[in-house]
DNA sequence: GGCAGAATGAAAACCGTTGTCAAAACCGCC
DNA sequence: GGCGGTTTTGACAACGGTTTTCATTCTGCC
């Protein structure tokens, strides 16, 4: 039964930005789904093992997810006012995380990078309001 | 009355990488210290606001913290074995992010940028065992 | 229909963190 | 040294997101 489990997707691939499991399962069940957070937490488990989704950490510790239109490697430009987020590539960066690392004498080298600011629409709505 | 929190800064500072509060409490407390949880706890808020520490969240939600050299802006290179933590400027990587955030018309610009790998000696170590 | 195994979800457990609040320590002052 | 007022402390409870438990429900298969 993947039912739910296409429905938690469902969600994500909808949605701009990252959201998080209670945020899934607030809006499934606004939709009227039966479902479980369990299951919710369950699905997006699964999804971001089978590399369908990718995971993020909050400053506050919430775990947020996002059905990413590529599954090769990259990062993401989120915006901090309304979560609208860019997949970006970063072939510079890659290169200088691995620099950085053999410099020191580090091997296996991967690394976490994320760059937030304010989008477009976020500023003129500011400078408008 | 800051006793409780120079302990727990020296702690920090004498600690080659990040720490967690659990940890920080537990190694003040085997070494015969009389101090509760919540004070640690405070005490690296405090640091943290004072920006004498950084401040990561692990993978598992845990915030960790390292009483860093430099003031400055900069990044680390963690050993995911031992936690050895190197502080690496990378000005390319900034460089990079404004112009990926402009790009895509984001303004205030901000990013987290993490390296990890395996450490010289925890390289050694794992080939000879 | 009946069965084995997977999926589900309500509730409880977990765990790091934060809030509460009374006791203790500290301070300037006399 | 003794006294108020403020700050710090820490045991404990509460909080919130996540995970586990376990009985129930569903699914595919015969």
């Amino acid at each position: 039964m993947t039912s739910r489990r296409e429905a938690v997707r469902d969600v994500l691939v909808q949605s701009e930005g990252f959201r998080s499991a209670q945020d899934i399962y607030a809006e499934l069940r606004a939709g009227g789904a039966k479902i479980g957070l369990t299951t919710v937490y369950r699905a997006l488990q699964s999804l971001a093992d089978a590399g369908q989704v990718d995971v993020l950490r909050t400053d506050d510790g919430e775990s947020v997810y996002r059905a990413c239109a590529t599954g090769t490697h990259h990062h993401h430009l989120v915006c901090r006012r309304c979560g609208h987020t860019v997949e970006v590539a970063g072939p510079a960066v890659e290169r200088w995380a691995e620099a950085v690392g053999a410099e020191h004498g580090f091997t296996s080298i991967t690394h976490t990078v994320e760059v937030f600011g304010t989008c477009g629409s976020c500023a003129s709505v500011a400078s408008a309001g």
